[in-house]
DNA sequence: TTCTGTGAATTTTTTCACAGCT
DNA sequence: AGCTGTGAAAAAATTCACAGAA
């Protein structure tokens, strides 16, 4: 996944915020980090130590203080971090500090669900357009926004200076919408139509894939039976044993 | 830098069906390749190749190789992969053989989606038991089945042999219900509520957090803008450059 | 003393490159 | 000729373990 073909890892630079590539990898956990210390913030604590926050999000601290170490972070040994600062940093770093506006398409049963999710405009990324090509859907108000024929996209997305994209449609439709999009000038997109898209190297596409995760979890399913199984030892008494995973995983980790 | 000391791949054993520790990474493409050639066998094709199939799934031909190697695949060297055999010990492997009975938490907004969503059902994953606890929504049905009180989980989950939880609660109510799946005897838990689930090792948690995911692509926003910046180059015409990473990726690749 | 920050070791994943069937 | 299967190399990610600031 990722990573330039061109291995030089690029030096220095004396500028204000990014200390140096992050790893993909930690880039997703320093979002799952800045949402805690939101939740701690508003719970009114001032500080953490990598150890609660670790433990919190679902982390090895150390490996959380690495994460942390590539944004330049701003702990205190012998303290922890002060949330505040610590918030700032990780905003900065993620790109939250100028809102992000982004454009839905595909208003159906799920696409539905998401334009109304309140999770999104609570935390920075407020759903400016939404888009369909039924003509019993477009028209309609959604949250407040009125869902514009999937023709308008190029105008609707410049208008209103979309920089995300979310895919919710069929997976039929959903390389064509995709090309709009980008041809819109949408450089990143989230996608839920169960379909492999094809866009230019300067797109990046992050796949939620409903399917492939039941069947994910499906496998583990399997291998604990057959470990269960496998155990001819005596296995007393309850029900299923077997020693397994603990995916506190989730999204790439 | 650094090579692996202890080479040992632990090889072969006699068994049926799979070989051995299938990596992480791999099972989650797994998964995507199952689907595509599905896919591919509607289409009446018969054979594919790896090049093929990896680039339908977005792959390298090597690792889609690599992880087939794993579960001791079928193809024809000089030809490539019989789509059916292929796809039966894809399933096996990933298991698919026995369905498996899934559980949805929470019908609002999201969960509603879901419980609607054709996709599950048609990949073996049917949905046969929804709860809620909004008085409103216990009794009706949607897609058949009607919505039970997250009391009785535990009940209907052993009645109906329910493998996989989905959870599509606010995040509030997900550790409870949590608990509940857990000691209903659920192992395996998909997650949409934007928390960090507590459970016992031998469970394994799926999460699946749209914030997070809207703030990985608000990174990459952010990177392209800093990049095409920091390109003092002519950047003769047109819009936004730079040139950034392709994630074909998606969950966990 | 406590807890961060980080080199270095370890582990996992990806990629290369080629021997070996068909 | 062509494409798979896979050791071995390379890269990336994780974890260890400890020096050093408060």
């Amino acid at each position: 996944m990722t990573a330039p073909p061109d291995p030089a890892q690029g030096p220095a630079e004396g500028a204000t915020a990014t200390r140096r590539a992050i790893p993909e990898a930690s880039v997703a956990r320093l979002a799952v980090y800045l949402r805690m210390l939101r939740e701690l913030a508003e719970q009114g604590a001032e500080t953490v130590s990598s150890e609660e926050l670790a433990v919190a999000t679902g982390v090895n601290p150390a490996k959380l203080r690495k994460d942390l170490s590539y944004i330049g972070s701003y702990g205190t040994r012998g303290v922890g971090y002060e949330i505040a600062p610590l918030r700032h940093q990780l905003e900065e770093a993620l790109g939250q500090n100028h809102a992000q506006s982004v454009a839905l398409v595909g208003v159906g049963n799920l696409g539905h669900a998401l334009a109304g999710y309140g999770g999104f405009a609570g935390t920075g990324f407020p759903v400016t357009a939404l888009f369909d090509i039924d003509p019993d859907l477009v028209g309609i108000r959604i949250n407040g926004i009125v869902v514009e024929h999937v023709r308008e996209i190029p105008r609707v997305c410049a208008e209103r200076k979309v920089t995300i994209g979310i895919i919710a449609t069929p997976g039929p439709a959903a390389q064509g919408v995709c090309d709009q999009l980008v041809s819109a000038g949408v450089r990143s997109i989230l996608n839920f139509a169960p379909v492999v898209l094809q866009v230019p190297d300067e797109v990046e596409v992050r796949k939620v894939d409903l399917a492939v995760e039941l069947q994910i979890l499906a496998f583990h399913v399997a291998r604990r039976h057959l470990e269960a199984n496998a155990s001819t030892e005596a296995n007393t008494g309850a029900g299923v044993n077997g020693h397994t995973v603990n995916g506190t995983g989730g999204l790439l980790q």
